[in-house]
DNA sequence: GTCTATATGTAGATAGAC
DNA sequence: GTCTATCTACATATAGAC
């Protein structure tokens, strides 16, 4: 009975995938921009050049869109990283991982800002995601650090603490870049200041942590 | 003329006064807890316990509060925080003052999320603020700190990348508290916690900064 | 699936009696 | 200086024609 509804349906489904590629696109720049409360379903709409209606039909509250972009940043973000590797030691694997965050901060700023404000918003959606993936990742992290520390390979450190070092660091370049550029007295940041930015805290937290050169 | 009016204009002055310290340390709670574009004077009005009015009589409008609000957090924080003194060296100086930038992260948490919340909505008046402050302030403790490398008593850095970090870090225990909280899987953070994120601080940033012990 | 028109709620702000 | 009542604007969300 529905055999002859395929194409039609799949036309709608494509209609559909595009349009709400579309909204959470324009979404994403528009949260970014203005912060959480401030945008309107409407000024999304006329940025994706869509009626506001259109835009609660994809998504019936402004509540879900936001939890749609959140969840859309949160997917693509965990995939930016790679997870350490235990053979490879400390000092390659602490390098890689603040270089790939400086690089996801700079690259995707828009994604960074959106989560740092609903951080510190307390949005329950991302403090639900951060449960998670403590469970999931940080407990295989540790795990991987305190291997290190009893080769001797670096000193023993909280991970904890060493973690929200490093994501404070890497994050406040996209997230607070308004006052890094003032602090670097630029009117935009270049791939150099991340470059740099990249060196200094590397060299702080291999030298904090003790890691030894090999 | 005016001689008769005196003791009424000082109890005006006085109502005044009051009130208007009661509605900035209202704002203040509310602004932080709720975000600022959610926050309504309504909210600030009935957790203070005045009229809604009433908090336009003495603050025009939503703006004026905030800024207000800002301005009394920018005063009180320069205070609680010491300049560098050249003679007492790199060492001494660098642990003082994350020290006491994580104490004022811990005893005003409120202010420093409104401050964050305020900087991350690129709000004007702070960006003017830290302009002032860049010009004030920092270009001083960036000729002691060069004065100090000078000297042979740290190695080479950047200023500037070095105050980044270090802002991020201390801060990020009071803006991010809530990923913090379930970092550490606590419900609410201790003195105790604080002093760890102290000693992890103030050893990387000795050590990436090669600070000489003496 | 699209979009105009509209319902409903609530924000910021003020007038004007007390 | 206080506060009720109200104005205006605009937000979210939806109904219903196309």
């Amino acid at each position: 009975m529905s055999e002859e509804k395929r194409p039609k349906d799949q036309l709608k489904a494509h209609i559909r995938a595009q349009n709400q590629a579309l909204i959470l696109e324009t979404s994403e720049r528009v949260f970014a921009r203005q912060g959480l409360a401030k945008t309107t379903t409407q000024m999304i709409a006329d940025e994706a050049g869509l009626p506001k209606a259109n835009v609660h039909y994809y998504y019936r509250s402004k509540k879900d869109l936001l939890e749609a972009v959140l969840e859309r940043i949160l997917r693509l973000w965990l995939d930016s990283v790679s997870e350490f590797n235990l053979e490879e030691g400390p000092k390659r694997n602490l390098t890689r991982y603040i270089s790939e965050k400086i690089d996801q901060s700079r690259i995707n700023k828009n994604a960074s800002k959106i989560f740092a404000m609903a951080l510190i918003g307390e949005e329950h959606f991302v403090l639900d995601y951060l449960r998670n993936l403590f469970v999931t990742e940080l407990k295989r992290e540790k795990a991987t650090i305190q291997a290190w520390v009893d080769k001797g390979l670096m000193a023993p450190v909280s991970t904890e603490h060493l973690f929200i070092s490093i994501w404070a660091m890497t994050q406040t370049y996209a997230d607070f870049d308004a006052q890094v550029k003032i602090m670097l007295q630029k009117d935009e940041l270049e791939e150099s200041d991340f470059d740099e930015a990249k060196q200094f805290i590397t060299r702080m937290v291999l030298a904090g942590c003790g890691v030894v050169e090999h």
